[in-house]
DNA sequence: TGAATATTTGTAATCGTTTTCATTTAGTTA
DNA sequence: TAACTAAATGAAAACGATTACAAATATTCA
């Protein structure tokens, strides 16, 4: 079933059944008549050839580091939820961590596979700027600051540096910090720099030396926090760049008779399910995953649209959660 | 860019450039010069017009019901493993939970969007019965059984029919179970049946009664461990369809002072990250969901390829994480 | 009324490939 | 050498839509 045959059952011209689907100039009679012969054959007309024509694709392409991550999987949920609602169909790339395929999609995608790109990056290499530049397709980086790039992402600096202030206003003196690799942009260096101004801007800057880097599992966590607390023994609070460092960390802690938060303040950075099972529950900065999602497409969606939109870059809010594992009782050793 | 312009340059006809790409018969000195031309121009054909002509897409559409759910995105990971491998690529659509959607999709894959289609489903209607029949492109369910079609599932039946009994073995004789609606075949259907013929077979058919319906959450686990122990007290284990309402259980009973596993033992089922952070970690049961999610995407490209297969269904297995929520200690009173 | 504008229609070109077909050339076998 | 078969080639016809164009009809405005 194609077009001209639609065409000659309802006795018109197949300009006239695509103008039809297309809202163009067409009498009652006629699409009446299309309506009718569309509805009994149930034809739908192939996005194939539309494409083709058109050069519109109807398909955002998502290239992300690791689908099975929750943060990550409200960012997607997000993006999905406003992509039901538009007509556009979602086309997913996991590079399960590997930068080399993000560039390897970034220009698969590009070619005339989808009409517009969010990237969920981590890492951005001078070849990566390279790929960006050469892009034909509009692109919105979610996740990461990009000068110069649509992008959507989180006010890991801020967080950091006032979950750390927290810890101090609960009374600690000697914090450590477990972060991870400086190469990851937002959870690497932005959090590790709040860690440090806030100790630094509170006349604690000693603190800048009590750092480990670990993973982003828990039992690296678990490894680093024993590394810290042999290193600098009578640390009264952890900042942990993530929940699953943190919890690494309060298993150690817990096992080495520390009372959290008696002895230690342990804080956590992400709002994972993860941090509302542990005892003790687990304080946290929430960052608004699946919201960011709908911005970035939301953005992205607009640009497709021939909008010019009014800001580039969207730097989302944070709240801190307090749980259990900072919540200092009275006549607190701390 | 196209194929003509190519073929213009390398003095060959677009005939060859395209048997070039899919190798045909071409001789070697127009191979190296569509290779010199293609290298210098960085050509590549135009998916949209292949699809066009050859009426494949080399996509396939995976329908889910929410993707920021733990286990389903293990499922796409393990789908986006085999994929990455095979020139594929993956289109998502999230039905949000609404089985309606779930038909749209399926109808809007069907047309001509995807080569197949991959349907984690959890109800199965009378309407789905009729669109599935009508599909155009093959399809594998994951997740579920349903007769007649390729699936991959999980044994859940035999997974509970055994937790069930380890938990008599561990010396219970008063068991509650947690469930979840019975339209759910696999969490619902399946894992009570379990949980009824174990205890049924081993003599405590009584514990049959001492069942209530949750949802999938921890709040209302912890909701209906409450109704559940309030009606029926003195049971010495609970049983329950899900990680989360086991969890939301155990926080439940440790605000009663009852202790775990001292005084009542807890089961939970899908090992979630969460069991292993909750004191006590929590025994379960662990299903494979990344591989299950290739072996169906694997089922799918052999179809694909018109292999004829040995096996319409995979029914996978599992394998049960005994933790501190079941281990009974010496003189322990259960 | 006449002119200008808005609506309706079909024909045919176009998007960028693949593939059939017919033809030529090369290679093999008897 | 003759008679095949296999390999190489290009022209042209699809694939199934959209849309520029030209032409006809209807409507509006002064």
């Amino acid at each position: 079933m194609n077009i001209g045959e639609i065409a000659k059952l309802a006795g018109v011209s197949s300009a006239a059944v695509s103008r039809y689907f297309n809202n163009g100039y067409i009498s009652e009679e006629k699409k009446e008549a299309i309506r009718k012969v569309v509805e009994e054959t149930g034809y739908r007309p192939s996005v194939q050839a539309q494409t083709l024509r058109t050069k519109k694709t109807k398909m955002i392409g998502v290239i992300l580091p690791k689908i099975d991550s929750a943060s990550i999987g409200c960012m997607v949920a997000g993006i999905l939820n406003v992509l039901n609602e538009s007509g556009y169909q979602l086309l997913i790339a996991d590079t399960q961590n590997n930068p080399e395929k993000e560039l390897e999609y970034l220009s698969a995608f590009d070619e005339k596979q989808v009409d517009g790109i969010i990237l969920i990056a981590t890492i951005f290499t001078a070849r990566h700027r390279k790929v960006l530049k050469g892009l034909n397709v509009p692109i919105v980086i979610l996740g990461q600051e990009l000068s110069g790039y649509y992008c959507v992402y989180h006010d890991d600096y801020h967080a950091m540096y006032n979950m750390t202030k927290l810890l101090l206003e609960r009374g600690c003196r000697r914090l450590g910090y477990l972060g991870v690799t400086a190469k990851d942009k937002a959870v690497g260096t932005e959090r590790y720099e709040g860690f440090c101004n806030a100790v630094t801007d509170n006349g604690f800057s000693n603190c800048r030396n009590y750092v480990v880097i670990a993973d982003f599992t828990i039992d690296s966590g678990y490894e680093k926090a024993k590394e810290l607390m042999e290193k600098y023994s009578e640390l009264d609070g952890i900042v942990c760049a993530t929940d699953e460092i943190a919890i690494g960390a309060m298993r150690y802690l817990k096992e080495q008779k520390k009372e959290i938060p008696g002895q230690i303040l342990v804080t956590g950075h992400g709002d994972s399910d993860l941090g509302r099972v542990t005892t003790p529950t687990l304080t946290t900065v929430h960052y608004s995953y699946e919201k960011s999602g709908e911005l970035a497409v939301g953005m992205l969606l607009d640009i497709l649209s021939g909008k010019t939109l009014a800001v580039k870059e969207m730097k989302l809010g944070y709240e801190i959660v307090e749980k259990e594992s900072s919540r200092v009782q009275k006549n607190s050793p701390v």
